[in-house]
RNA sequence: GGGUGCUUAGCUCAGCUGGUAGAGCAAAUGACUCUUAAUCAUUGGGCCACAGGUUCGAUCCCUGUAGCACCCA
């Protein structure tokens, strides 16, 4: 039967319910108990037994195992699923009938009734009265192996989620990461705030942003690419622990690691530096694993992982070393033009020896960096909001922790003099015009911000959509995105115009 | 941006060298009062992603388009 025949059969059966007086939608039901305090509440119920308290329940209708007189299935609601048994004895025949012929797998059904163990051992409620709460018209998904295309998987998330169990617990688990990281810096004493997500400037990150355009005021904005400075001019206003967690926006390629909105973790701490946004990172990884997995030793597809804290310390540098058994970093860009066709790694003609380097160290060194480590010592250009390293003018004091060849997190001591992030700001607007569409903008406004004085801070970034991958051993970042971001479908029609707008397919129509 | 692959019933998937399509689940009807991927019987269900081309004939071969996935940049 096609798919419009099943949608069809299934509004006949809402009319002919509707005759009998049944209402198909309903306002309300009250319940006494959620699966899993059913089967908490009567886990020592023996098999002879049935419980004398009525309980009532609401959920989803599974697929339903019909056996002439008696039908079992299951009610699934947001906790776990319940055994159901109905009778015709005990519902009497106009009722069974009904349930037979109207209900189907997939409505929302509210049931009623004692809970006893069948002969095979599962916790069960005879169900003495059922009421339809919700009907259902387009078919579920398959039984057994659920929804598995994983396009329609992101597109109607709605349907993974209510057949694949696994989708449920990801997203569970993604609930409990952000409560218990606000748990964390709650707990250390940091004050959660909220700044702005439409910027006039687009700071605090090298990344392209999207533009929207506000009409009252005449002018563009742009969606935040980090909320950076705003968060420091808090620290200039007096708070001296601050955090935030919130989308940013940039606009970029998709892939396994990236999303164009995702959902960023931002600290700063007055009155520490880098070493000790570090020392926060590591305990908050570490402190999220044994509250997710019950251990700081977790498996990542198929890699072992020790988040527990120290973890190890290596300057880009050495790292480098470690990797091509040279001091990469001082050699002249023909050595390093050399180095990349030693390695097979394509390089431009047009690449300075910091693109050179750059690029050596994303095919050399990424990709060994599996257990978590801290890779400090960055080249003080690429980190224009940073402090150098004191002694170091050329090096910053930044660090990024790096967990199975990904970068996790970015952190650094904030630069704080206004003279020089004024100069900072002036390069990264040469490189700009240079044509680098990523290089920071000068945001004059906060080297305002930082003449009236940003104490010493340090501050840290986590990508939360990564963390959860991590902790959840989930191989791409739309499988930790409710709704990550889909091409559109277009599918062309005589009225070009509105297709655009319209639903996805001829089959999304409403009926 | 480039390469490779995938798209067949509502869902999960088969489909030989080119001869107009198959299973299981879901649905309908019937049997069955402790099943759990229930079982058994019968029935219906398809623009083989879309648009062209080659061919007597295309789900299959070719080209293009779209979406998705993976790899590379």
């Amino acid at each position: 039967m096609s798919e419009r025949e099943l949608i069809q059969q299934r509004l006949e059966k809402i009319q002919k319910l509707r005759e009998q007086g049944v209402e198909p939608y309903a306002y309300q039901y009250a319940r006494t108990h959620r699966a899993i305090q059913v089967l908490d509440q009567f886990a020592s119920l023996t098999g002879e037994q049935m419980s004398g308290e009525i309980v009532s329940l609401a959920g989803r209708l599974q697929p339903m195992r019909a056996h002439g007189k008696t039908i079992f299935s299951h009610v699934q609601d947001d906790s776990g699923r319940v055994q159901l048994y109905f009778r015709r004895d005990g519902l009497g025949p106009e009722r069974f009938e009904l349930l037979k012929h109207y209900i189907d797998m997939g409505d929302f059904l509210g049931v009623k009734g004692p809970v006893f163990r069948t002969h095979a051992g599962e916790l069960t409620v005879r169900v003495d009265e059922f009421t339809l709460l919700t009907k259902a018209v387009r078919p579920m998904p398959e039984k057994w192996h659920g929804i598995k295309d994983v396009e329609v998987r992101y597109r109607q998330r709605y349907l993974d989620l209510l057949s694949n169990e696994r989708t449920r617990w990801i997203f569970l688990q993604r609930s409990r990461i952000v409560k218990e990281i606000r748990a964390y810096f709650d707990g250390l004493g940091f004050l959660e705030v909220e700044t702005p997500m439409m910027h006039p400037l687009a700071g605090g990150a090298a990344a392209r942003p999207f533009i929207t355009h506000h009409n009252a005021l005449d002018r563009d904005l742009f969606l935040r690419i980090a909320p950076e400075l705003y968060l420091k001019r808090l620290l200039v206003g007096g708070f001296e622990k601050v955090y935030e967690i919130n989308r940013n926006f940039r606009n970029e390629g998709i892939s396994t690691m990236h999303n164009p909105e995702f959902t960023m973790l931002e600290a700063y701490q007055a009155y520490v530096d880098g070493a000790a946004m570090m020392e926060l990172t590591e305990n908050l990884f570490a402190h999220l694993a044994k509250i997710i997995h019950g251990s700081t030793e977790i498996v990542y597809q198929g890699q072992k992982l020790q988040l527990a804290a120290p973890w190890r310390r290596i300057t880009m540098q050495g790292a480098m070393q470690e990797a091509v058994g040279e001091d990469a970093w001082n050699q002249t860009p023909e050595r390093l033009r050399a180095l990349c066709r030693e390695h097979k790694i394509s390089a431009s003609e047009k690449m300075g020896k910091a693109e050179l380097f750059d690029l050596l160290f994303k095919y050399l060194v990424e990709p060994k960096l599996i257990q978590p480590t801290f890779l400090v010592d960055f080249p003080i250009e690429i980190s224009p909001l940073a402090k150098c390293k004191p002694g170091a003018p050329h090096l910053a004091d930044r660090f990024e922790p790096y967990i199975v060849g990904h970068e996790f997190a970015n952190g650094f001591s904030e630069l704080s003099d206004p003279v020089d992030q004024y100069q900072r700001f002036e390069g990264q607007m040469q490189q700009r015009e240079a044509g680098d569409e990523e290089a920071h903008v000068a945001d004059l406004d906060y080297v305002r911000a930082l003449e009236y004085g940003l104490p010493p801070a340090g501050g840290l970034g986590v990508g939360i959509d990564r963390l959860v991958m991590l902790l959840t051993d989930s191989p791409s970042i739309r499988e930790v995105i409710l709704f990550p971001q889909m091409r559109q479908i277009h599918i062309p029609s005589d009225d070009d115009e509105t297709s655009e707008e319209t639903p996805e397919d001829e089959s999304a129509n409403p009926v």
